[in-house]
DNA sequence: AAAGAATATGCCTTGACAGGTATATTCCTC
DNA sequence: GAGGAATATACCTGTCAAGGCATATTCTTT
């Protein structure tokens, strides 16, 4: 999880992932429509390699990479694990404010 | 976007907002649980608040932060246009190959 | 086999950022 | 109003990672 996060916060391994979201690509096509050098695409690509979300496979000289689902799928559940709490999340700092509140005043009422 | 998953990227940021989806928490607490100096987590809690992650509400000297949904929505969001494109993600890259073996055998067969 | 295309890797430099520590700030309690 | 609790900030330091550039590697083509 913390893999994926980390290599999605590169800005420019952003791009090159939401570029592979339409299709698989080359390096050069990469580097060329980013405007990027081609060693740096390179290492990009690794890091995303290494992170698992990417996939290669060699045509020739090219080496052509595309997304694999399994991350995102990851991303996906995890976030799920916030959607449930988000909702009453305001209503639980109310409470918790309202609370703290009561417990003072009754602190105070019994201190007088 | 971006700004999201930078701030998400930091385990130990990470770890924060892990804490905070149970429910808002004051700086000691998180600190305590944690196990992370104070002042370091005022700076990731600095952090996230930037990005938006986080709300902030005073109660005496206390600061209780508490997540935001917004940034998780959004994230929620670009991961659906991945979800469609990733189906048919591996039937194009056969498909591309298909495309260049058949170019290529053409390519030969005409140079013949 | 020589030349060229496509890509990966190594080395270097620089900037950003996280942790550590001290200190400032704000509010509460007595 | 003095002391203490809770938190933010400033400053310093070390580390790591991204970009730049040169080069190695692999495959194609002629």
């Amino acid at each position: 999880m913390n893999a994926t996060l980390m290599a999605l916060a590169e800005p420019n391994r952003l791009r090159i992932v939401e570029l592979l979201r339409d299709r698989p690509r080359p390096v050069g096509e990469i580097a060329k429509r980013l405007r990027l050098r081609q060693p740096q695409v390179s290492k990009h690509l690794r890091v995303l390699s290494d992170a698992g979300l990417v996939d290669m496979r060699p045509v020739a000289q090219q080496r052509i990479y595309q997304l694999r689902s399994e991350p995102f799928d990851e991303l996906d559940t995890w976030l799920e694990t916030f959607r449930r709490r988000m909702t009453d999340r305001m209503d639980r700092l109310d409470d918790l404010i309202s609370k703290r509140k009561a417990k003072k005043e009754r602190e105070k009422d019994h201190g007088h």
